[in-house]
DNA sequence: GCTGCATGTGCGAATTACGCAACACTGAAG
DNA sequence: CTTCAGTGTTGCGTAATTCGCACATGCAGC
């Protein structure tokens, strides 16, 4: 995050898609931006004036307010088509996963320093965890972050570790880069990752790596439940369902080597 | 289309979003850019670097290409919640249409001149239509579209039908303003509105508006099929099936008065 | 009506982004 | 291997673009 290269930002483009991230969490107007951003109003107003006229935003014809244009954001997420697949191939994988296990079945992808989930089937217990499609977690401290990080070449992830802000969510969560390191090494060992309430307090969570038609781990697939149902004495067993169908879904996308 | 007001916008964030949705349709690189907006390959660059730097495009370390960052943009979408959950919501109606119809239900949302398809369920058959979602159509010219048109208040669709480009895509096409607005006008009358081959030679489709807990249309709800299996004699059939579930899919959203 | 507060719009000043030019690199052609 | 054409990338001076100020306008509420 230290840009040797700073003087090749555009000051304007960065700023309009700064006002564009504040307006995708809910209504905004030229006077918020403004104060945001520490510049002017007429300058955020004629950036969100930009931005409507370009059909990202929308403004209400009587509050005056700046809203996000949903449909476009779905046409533009459209042409980047390899993830909206993604819902319909995994879907009955995500459905046996939760099935066979009984608790919420994920699937996510990595975003910078983020897992952000792309698919996922609810379990149907009373008591069920429930992530919501496209919000995000820290790679560090989840299961399908883990599991992400740990197919990494080892360089890779040093450096990783190293300079990644390891935030402490739970007094389980893992801040030290060392342990860390060495931890996503067994991760890598077993095949598996676990989230042992790492980020919620009484939740768990287990993921493995879905491989590509290139061996190239391009995703993680997991399921997440309460501490009462995934106990540590039932850990490996749920690991060894997450690990098979996380292999057919590999097979399925063409993975070679995936050992049904 | 005219802008009264072309002095408001801003030069640099109006090129990086073109810039940034020619990213999306594949790969681009700084000469490419340069040479469609007219513009320096410096310039361009620094724009392609800031969204970059922005996480919305991703550079190939090899090629040197900048290529779309489909997380981001799932991301940025998962944000605009409200059509997120429409899989989810609409799914099991979708699966029903498509199974007592036999035929591809989709479902869409208006988005300027287009309709653009946000969830569907393929039917099954040899022969079926495929809509790629995310994808759009022009309004004037598709079941959805019209469903959604004919919805407004008489005078917004006069206006628009006045204005808007109704280019013909087969010789069925409606493209008379007048003719249109007439055809609206039973398409409300009916509850429904078919496209006749109006986009592809061979192929009808029948759609029904969808209702929100104001009584708003906020979608429309339709199949599309071979003119082979969906007969001008059996079309009533279809369009009672597509108006049921299409009413059974609003009363699950909070409409008022669903004759269900 | 008057008073706060916000949006939207000219206009001049200067910051910012642009194009030019140069360098490093790559890949293809000779 | 050398040459050459083409591209990505960066520095820099200039000029165009954007920014902030100031004001007109619209609206809600003591």
């Amino acid at each position: 995050m230290q840009p040797k290269r700073g003087q090749q930002l555009v000051q304007s483009l960065e700023r309009g898609l700064t006002a564009l991230e504040m307006a995708l969490d809910g209504s905004v107007r030229p006077s918020h931006v403004a104060e945001a951003l520490g510049i002017d109003r007429s300058t955020a107003y004629r950036l969100l004036y930009t931005l409507m006229a370009k059909g990202y935003l929308l403004q209400d014809e009587r509050t005056r307010e700046f809203t996000s244009n949903p449909a476009k954001f779905f046409q533009l997420y459209g042409k980047v088509a390899t993830l909206l697949d993604w819902p319909d191939v995994a879907g009955d994988f995500l459905t046996r996963l939760r099935d066979e296990s009984g608790e919420t079945a994920n699937l996510g992808v990595r975003q910078a320093n983020n897992v952000i989930y792309i698919a996922h089937k609810q379990g149907q217990a009373a008591l069920s965890v429930n992530f919501g499609l496209g919000t995000s977690r820290p790679l560090h401290c989840s299961a399908l972050g883990k599991a992400l990080l740990a197919a990494q070449p080892d360089a890779v992830t040093a450096e990783w570790v190293a300079s990644a802000p390891l935030t402490a969510y739970t007094t389980k969560t893992i801040t030290e880069p060392s342990l860390l390191k060495r931890h996503l090494g067994t991760v890598r060992a077993d095949g598996y990752a676990v989230d042992d309430e790492e980020t919620f307090a009484g939740v768990r969570c287990i993921a493995a790596p879905i491989h590509d038609h290139r061996q190239q781990v391009i995703a993680a697939l997991g399921i997440s439940g309460p501490t009462t149902r995934i106990t540590q004495e039932q850990l490996p067993h749920f690991a060894q369902t997450v690990m098979q169908i996380a292999a057919e879904l590999s097979a399925e996308l063409g993975a070679p080597n995936a050992d049904l």
